[in-house]
DNA sequence: GCCATGACCTGGCCGC
DNA sequence: TGCGGCCAGGTCATGG
């Protein structure tokens, strides 16, 4: 499923494929895949066509591409794409016989750009470019020009914890309070996009592990240094799928030269139900969780286990 | 404002 | 063999 670090190297991907290239074509194979555009495939169709992708930026699960006019001048729109659970952004030709081809966009001067989703919860969009609510730059963690806008469907969510600015002790330390601030369990206030953006289901249980903390925890009785332990965990498990290319199950998650990560190689507790803890043996547990699944190791992490 | 829940969607898998 | 039902889960809308 892409989380975080699997956005993180598509948009890679992205920066080193696409940006400089003119948009000749625009195909939308499946309406859902444009749902969110206004007016269509047709307008999205008029939005991209002649312009050209300028940075590839990210933040969260949320991915960019900043545009300029045929004149070179730079737009007030990006184009938004979120992968959603299956979603895939391709640049080989072996897409296009893909059955679950989306939308393709023609590129001029080297190969086209493919949206490709099995479970069509993933969408493109051109949406429009707003000051950041928070003041400062987008996040990005890989080294691509770092905007000074958001796309507006992405201003209402938090910064992620590959954003150098959570790397200020003051951001960080705001962030933990955030954190603390309601009565939810800490896995749902990780997986809520506007507290911290990119955490999905696989890194929320990985990084609960390494912290020892138990998903249910209500978030406003744990103590700052175990938040920070938490997010120390969400951020070291995200920067070492990264790494590993970020993690792959079925086949749902690749690269957009189609390649998988490798990462689910290192899940300690994710789909690891009945397998030994790594750290104390004890058989790994699953329960449901808001319509899904938690995984955890009962000894590692209790409930009511006393914490520091 | 905060929180929980259901809907959306498709394909693989399992049981009958 | 074929069918029906369950499951996976990110985001958003809705209602309490």
């Amino acid at each position: 499923m892409p989380e975080l670090p699997e956005v993180e190297t598509v948009r890679a991907g992205l920066a080193d494929h696409v940006l400089g290239r003119p948009v000749t074509g625009v195909r939308v194979l499946r309406d859902r895949a444009v749902r969110r555009q206004a007016g269509g495939a047709a307008e999205l169709e008029a939005l991209l066509t002649g312009r050209t992708f300028t940075a590839a930026v990210r933040r969260g699960k949320f991915c960019w591409l900043t545009l300029a006019g045929p004149d070179g001048e730079p737009e007030d729109h990006a184009l938004l794409v979120h992968l959603g659970m299956s979603g895939q952004l391709l640049i080989s030709e072996d897409a296009r016989s893909n059955p679950h081809l989306r939308v393709h966009l023609e590129l001029a001067g080297g190969p086209d750009l493919w949206f490709v989703d099995q479970r069509t919860f993933g969408y493109l969009t051109v949406a429009d470019l707003l000051p950041t609510p928070d003041g400062g730059p987008g996040g990005d963690a890989g080294g691509a020009p770092v905007a000074a806008l958001l796309p507006a469907p992405v201003a209402h969510i938090g910064r992620d914890l590959l954003d150098p600015v959570l790397a200020e002790p003051a951001a960080r330390a705001a962030l933990n309070r955030r954190v603390r601030r309601g009565r939810r369990g800490i896995k749902t206030v990780l997986l809520d996009q506007t507290v911290t953006a990119g955490i999905g289901n696989i890194y929320a249980d990985e990084a609960l592990w390494r912290a020892g903390v138990h998903y249910a925890r209500p978030a406003d009785r744990m103590r700052p240094g175990l938040v920070a332990a938490v997010l120390d965990a969400a951020e070291a498990v995200m920067r070492q799928a990264l790494v590993a290319g970020g993690t792959s199950f079925d086949a749902l998650y690749v690269n957009v030269n189609g390649a998988s990560g490798y990462f689910d190689r290192s899940l300690a507790v994710y789909g690891q139900e009945g397998e030994p803890c790594p750290r104390c043996g004890t058989s790994i547990v699953r329960e449901a969780f808001a319509n899904r699944s938690s995984f955890f190791c009962p000894r590692c992490q209790r409930a009511g286990r006393p914490q520091t």
